[in-house]
Order: structure tokens, then sequence, then C-alpha cells
DNA sequence: CAAATATACCTAAGATTCTTTGGTATACAA
DNA sequence: TTGTATACCAAAGAATCTTAGGTATATTTG
């Protein structure tokens, strides 16, 4: 995916409830390609540019890891704080 | 609860999972109180000070509405991470 | 009994991240 | 022609966390 598209299926897949600005998104994206967990590909689509953004290997090595952190914060969460997700 | 209990309560029920340092917690629960959210009571055990803290009603309602709005942001989360794929 | 660990409060520098607010430019609809 | 949508970006300020200390008492352990 491209950066706007990004921020556009994330406001739309989370029904408004997640908007993630292009000032946070942007520098992320940097430093995530700078880090080596993405490759950029240049498109031209007519005269305006886009920039996809691919995982490689060590970036998908590290959304995985990122998730299993992300599950298990959310069990030591619910130790702490008890209850379920309501309406879901 | 008092500052330095709730930094092993948490690391205990969270099962050592989340480590809620004091450098992070102390000015959490300053700005709290500065915020009206909190109340303190100071207890000499001995020579040692604890200071514990208590939720005022405007502190539960904030509770209340963070935990919603976590709860809120999980559902987000399950849409995009768990997500429904346009294609593939 | 001396030294280490645990309890209990705290601050401050640095780093990270997010929000806000701008900028540039093309495409299209009102 | 003005506004909205697309599409990239940077920078200042704010918020938060990590790290690394400081002070002091209490208890455990070698």
């Amino acid at each position: 995916m491209y950066g706007y598209e990004i921020t556009q299926q994330v406001k739309e897949q989370s029904e408004g409830k997640i908007l993630l600005t292009e000032g946070a998104l942007y520098p992320a994206l940097h430093k995530l390609e700078a880090d080596g967990l993405l490759t950029t590909e240049r498109v031209m689509i007519g005269k305006r540019m886009r920039k996809y953004y691919t995982l490689t290997p060590a970036g998908n090595t590290a959304i995985t890891d990122k998730i299993k952190e992300f599950y298990s914060f959310l069990e030591a969460m619910q130790l702490i704080i008890g209850g379920k997700p309501k309406n879901t």
C-alpha cells in the first residue's frame, strides 16, 4: 500500500475510530524504511507520485512479533482491569 | 493504593508482562492529582511514608471513560489486524 | 554484623512519538 | 474559480516513557 491509502484504509476499516494522520504516519514509514523493515517503489499515476511500501522479510518478522506482543499486552491488561470487551 | 504498591501489583497481576516503572508512574500520579482525578492521604508506617491515592468522583468517571475508549480501540484494531481484506 | 535487597518516595535529561500546522502539487466537482 | 480530494512531506510543540540517578528506612542474608 501507499501512505495516503493507509490513512484512508485505517479510517475506513476502523469505522472512523482510529485516525492515523499523515503527520504521524509518514515519519513512521520513513523510520521503518531506514530500519530495513520496508522497501519503497515509486510509481507515477499520471503526473502524481505514489510510494508503495512493501514489507521486507525482516519487516514480516517484526510485524508478526509486534502483533504477538500486542496480544500478550492485551492478556496482561485483561488480568489487571478484568472484564471483557462489550458488544463485539 | 499507594505508588510502590501499584508498580508491584501491575507486575504481579500481569505475570511480569507489564513493568510500570516508578519514573513513569509518579509523574503520572502527580498529573492525575493536579487534574483533580485523585486525592492523596499521607500515612506513616513506622518512620516510612506512604501516599495512598483515591479516585475522586471525576476520577471514577474518567477511568470508566478511558476503559470504554480502550475497548473501542481494541474493536477497531480487531477490524484492522484481524480485519477483512477487500481482495485476496 | 556488614552488605545486599526490598520498601517508598521523588526528579531530571534524553529519547520517542503524536498532534498540530504548515507547505507543494495535481485532479476533479460544485 | 473555489473547494475538496488525492499525495507527498517537514517542523514546532506537547506528551509520555526510559534511563539513571537521589534520599531514606527496613529486612534479609552471607
